[in-house]
RNA sequence: GGGCAGUUACCCAAGUGGCCAAAGGGGACUGACUGUAAAUCAGUUGUCAGAUGACUUCGGAGGUUCGAAUCCUUCACUGCCCA
C-alpha cells in the first residue's frame, strides 16, 4: 500500500484488509488477480502523472497478476469531470482513436508488454442500451453525485454541471463489471469513480466489489497544481531524456518530496534518509534534485542516458556552455538576425522577437546582440533566452 | 416557457460614452542574482512599423454617436429564481 493516498485512514485500512482477503481467495482458486487502470486518450502524449498508476500496475504485474491497460475510448467521449472545475470539451471519435494508438505504445515504457492486456472500453460500453443505462443509474442517487467535491464546488460557484458528466462514473463503474475486476488502480481524483461507482455496480450485478488502490496525485512542474496537459505543467515521457531531466529540475524544491515518493524508484526509507540529509545540510538540495531527476529519467530511458542528460544539464545551465546537440540553420543571403529568429521559430512574432532584443535575451557566441535589424554578423551559435539554441552556418 | 444577472486578452478579474491596447492577480517570457529551468528581485506580456505612428481586439451580427468594451436592437451561450 506504498504511495497510496486515500485521504481517510479507515478506508485505507479497509482496502488493505480486503486486498489481503482477495489475495487469499485468488490463491485458493489458483488464479491471479485481475487488475486494471483506465486511461482516457484525451491527448496524444502521456506524461509523468499518468505513470504513477502505471508503475503500480507494473508492481502487480511483476507479482504475477493479470494486468489490463484499459484505454477509455468511450469514456473519453464524455470527459471525466473528476479533475476539472470545468466541463471538458467533448472529443470526436476520430480524435480519440488517433490518440489511443500512441497511448499503449508509450505505456510500455513502464509496463511489461508481454504481460499486458490492452483493451478499449468501447468494446462493452458501445453495446449498452438506453434501458441498460437507466438500470445502472438506479443504483445511485443525485445526492451522491452532488456530494462529490468537484460538483459541489461548481455548484457553489454557479458553474454549469452537465447531465452527461454524471454518466462518466457509471461508465467507469461498468468497466469494472465488464472485466470482473478484482483490483482497480487510480489517482485520488478517481476515488468516487472507483470506490463508489465501481464497487456499487459490481455488487448490484452480483460480483464481489473490487479493491481500490488509490495513488497520490503528482503535482506539475509548478509544484502546486495537478499535472495536466491543460495546465501546461507536464513532464512528457516521450520528449527525450534531456528535456525530461530539465523539466524535472524546474520542479520547485517544495514538491521534491512528493516527486520522490510517487515517481522515483527509491524506497520510503531511502527517501526519508535523503530528506534528512538535505535538512541537515549533508546533501545539497540542488544535488538531491539532480539525483531525483536522474532516477526518474532512468526509469523511462536508461541509466546511461540519465547520466548524459545530467551532464548536459550541468554544462548548459551551471556552466552556461552550449549543449551538445542543437538544431542547425543555414543562413541565407541578406537575412537579418530578426529574420533568422522568426524563420527558425525561436520567437512567435516580430513584436515578441523585438522584445527579446530589448531585454538582452539574444546572444551570438555569447555576445549580446542589441538589435535585430542588422544583417546576421557571422556564423555561430545563436542563443535566445536560456534554452533556445541554434547553430547558424 | 417567464423574470433577473452575466459573456473582457492564455486563465481569473476590474472597467458602464472619450484620459482604454483596456487596472489588478495568476501564468508565461526576459534579465539580475543564485543552489538549478528552485527561491528572491526587476522588467516584458495584441499585431505591424527605424521612436511619441498605424491597425485589429472586450460572445456574434447590426445600429445610435464626432467618438462605443461601455448606449440600443437582435442572435448565441451560461447561472439563479419561478413554472
Amino acid at each position: 500500500m506504498q504511495g497510496t493516498e486515500y485521504g481517510d485512514e479507515d478506508l485505507k485500512k479497509a482496502m488493505a484488509s480486503e486486498l489481503r482477503e482477495r489475495l487469499k481467495l485468488a490463491e485458493k482458486e489458483g488464479r491471479p488477480l485481475r487488475v486494471y487502470c483506465g486511461y482516457d486518450p484525451t491527448s496524444t502524449d502521456l506524461h509523468l502523472g499518468h505513470t504513477i498508476s502505471m508503475r503500480k500496475l507494473r508492481q502487480f504485474q511483476d507479482l504475477g497478476h493479470d494486468v489490463t491497460f484499459l484505454i477509455g475510448s468511450y469514456t473519453a467521449l464524455v470527459g471525466d469531470p473528476s479533475d476539472k472545475n470545468k466541463a471538458r470539451p467533448i472529443l470526436t471519435e476520430e480524435k480519440v482513436a488517433e490518440n489511443a494508438v500512441t497511448y499503449a505504445e508509450q505505456a510500455f515504457r513502464v509496463l511489461d508488454k508481454t504481460k499486458t492486456k490492452v483493451r478499449y472500453n468501447g468494446e462493452w460500453l458501445s453495446k449498452l442500451t438506453l434501458v441498460d443505462l437507466i438500470r445502472l443509474g438506479q443504483n445511485f442517487t443525485v445526492q451522491q453525485f452532488l456530494a462529490r467535491d468537484n460538483f459541489a464546488n461548481r455548484m457553489e460557484k454557479g458553474e454549469a454541471i452537465y447531465l452527461h458528466e454524471t454518466f462518466y462514473a457509471l461508465m467507469q463503474g461498468y468497466d469494472a463489471v465488464a472485466m470482473e475486476t478484482d483490483v482497480q488502480v487510480g489517482g485520488s481524483d478517481q476515488l468516487f469513480n472507483i470506490i463508489v461507482a465501481g464497487r456499487k455496480l459490481q455488487e448490484a450485478l452480483g460480483q464481489k466489489p473490487l479493491v481500490g488502490i488509490i495513488t497520490g496525485i503528482l503535482p506539475g512542474t509548478d509544484g502546486v497544481q495537478r499535472m495536466s496537459k491543460s495546465t501546461g505543467n507536464v513532464v512528457p515521457i516521450n520528449s527525450g531524456a534531456n528535456d525530461m531531466f530539465g523539466k524535472l529540475m524546474s520542479v520547485p524544491d517544495s514538491a521534491m518530496g512528493t516527486y520522490l515518493r510517487l515517481a522515483s524508484r527509491w524506497s520510503p526509507h531511502e527517501i526519508d534518509q535523503m530528506e534528512k540529509d538535505v535538512a541537515s545540510g549533508a546533501l545539497h538540495p540542488r544535488d538531491a534534485k539532480m539525483k531525483m531527476a536522474g532516477d526518474i529519467v532512468g526509469i523511462f530511458y536508461s541509466d546511461e542516458e540519465a547520466v548524459s542528460a545530467q551532464e548536459n544539464f550541468i554544462k548548459t545551465f551551471q556552466q552556461k556552455e552550449v549543449p551538445d546537440d542543437i538544431p542547425e540553420y543555414d543562413l541565407k543571403d541578406g537575412q537579418t538576425v530578426l529574420d533568422v529568429i522568426l524563420d527558425a521559430k525561436l520567437a512567435p512574432s516580430k513584436s515578441e522577437a523585438r522584445r527579446l532584443f530589448d531585454q538582452k535575451g539574444v546572444r551570438l557566441d555569447g555576445e549580446t546582440v542589441e538589435r535585430g535589424d542588422i544583417p546576421f554578423p557571422h556564423a555561430g551559435v545563436l542563443q535566445v533566452g536560456k534554452r533556445r539554441f541554434l547553430r547558424v552556418k
